[in-house]
DNA sequence: GACCGAATACCTAAAAATCTGTATATTCTA
DNA sequence: TAGAATATACAGATTTTTAGGTATTCGGTC
């Protein structure tokens, strides 16, 4: 590992899964400069031993009972930012994705990582960089071009634009929405024409379907 | 376990991730009556081992190295029908567990489930039972629902009803279906106005949400 | 054979959206 | 300060949908 090759680096493991920790520990055992500082199997006892053991990485699940993984992570970026942090999970979704990109972990990986992948990650970690494995990264890549398309596609229209489309897709008639926006039902009309331009569809189905796929309009599916 | 309780039966683990492999034995050797006949990292290993050493359970996960362990299953059920098959898997995708369960496993648990958990779907399993996982039964009782609650809605509709919301929802004007259907542009009125009361919408927008709600047209996203 | 539902088609009328255009005021930016 | 974009509003006309109704035929079921 960079700049201090003679250095034994402690991890704290926090997982409830004993299958996951029986195997993560064989693995770790394998590494040089890897000491196991200790394993909880809760966001608490985590908190307890890290004042106890001050580890240099924490490898911790999301969904663990009591304190989740992501509000661990949280609480120990805030307490023991020194303390870093890779998220080694089960679950790929957006959502929790999401959330612990912005809890600051230093990486994430998914826990059918291999072992030359899990080495590779903790060395990066340990070296003051980061690693995110490349489905999480591609899950990033993916909601990033999706929101650029859907800000590209929105920019074409105005504020007022966008809030005629909104309404639409609430069902008011453009009488409706003129009254609500205590504007005349003739500016409505004009809106609604230019929406249909900007926006090159032709027809009211073609507008929901373009607002549905730019996050202008929610349907329960 | 029922009924042979000195009987030793013989388990296969199918799994390309040391980690999990690893975890996995040290938790089933922990197991009265369980031998552990060997372990593979791919599916035609897995095929290979099971001609061999006769196994009574495969133990497999589903993303391997060429073939997959929905393949997989499905080879050794149609080959080897008495190989009793466990999926231990970390996808809970609906896809994954629909193909997973038409493709005759006895069980389907995932890869986050506790040793007890583990130990009491090998049990129910080697005593000709099935076991899945909480989280698999939601995702079916959830895809369920939502199919009958779909099919509910829709069964309202007669046929050219349906046919008639499809071809709205791909843009067509009253005149271009009655065109399209050979029919009267009167008859496609009376259509929409019977579907707009049988669906209790109001409105176009109304209709078009209840159509995607009820899968009768696809939105990209 | 009777009955019912689906499909078809039509009627008159009203409402709403769309089309193509012109115009003015306000706000923002260079 | 000028220019551009946005927002607003209007005009007349056309198209489309919606509303509330009646009617006939056909196929399926009892």
């Amino acid at each position: 590992m960079n700049g201090e090759e003679n250095k034994i680096y402690n991890v704290l493991i926090a997982d409830d899964h004993q299958m996951f920790v029986d195997g993560l520990k064989a693995l770790l055992r394998k590494e040089k400069n890897i000491q196991i500082a200790g394993e909880v199997s809760n966001g608490a006892d985590a908190l307890q031993a890290i004042i106890k053991k001050q580890p240099d990485l924490l490898i911790t699940d999301i969904s663990m009972p009591g304190l989740s993984g992501v509000e661990l992570t949280r609480e120990v970026k805030s307490r023991y930012p020194e303390v870093k942090i890779l998220v080694l999970s089960m679950y790929n979704d957006r959502e929790i994705v999401s959330e612990i990109l912005m809890s600051e972990a230093e990486g994430y990986i998914l826990k059918n990582t291999g072992r030359q992948e899990l080495s590779n990650a903790i060395s990066r970690i340990l070296g003051n960089s980061t690693y995110y494995s490349n489905e999480v990264l591609n899950i990033m890549m993916t909601r990033i071009k999706r929101q650029k398309k859907a800000e590209k596609n929105t920019s074409l229209l105005t504020a007022r634009e966008t809030e005629i489309i909104k309404l639409i897709m609430e069902e008011y008639s453009s009488e409706e929405i003129a009254e609500k926006l205590f504007i005349s039902k003739r500016t409505v009309d004009t809106h609604r024409k230019n929406i249909i331009q900007k926006t090159n569809t032709r027809t009211l189905v073609g507008l929901l379907k373009f607002a549905i796929e730019n996050n202008l309009a929610e349907i329960n599916q």
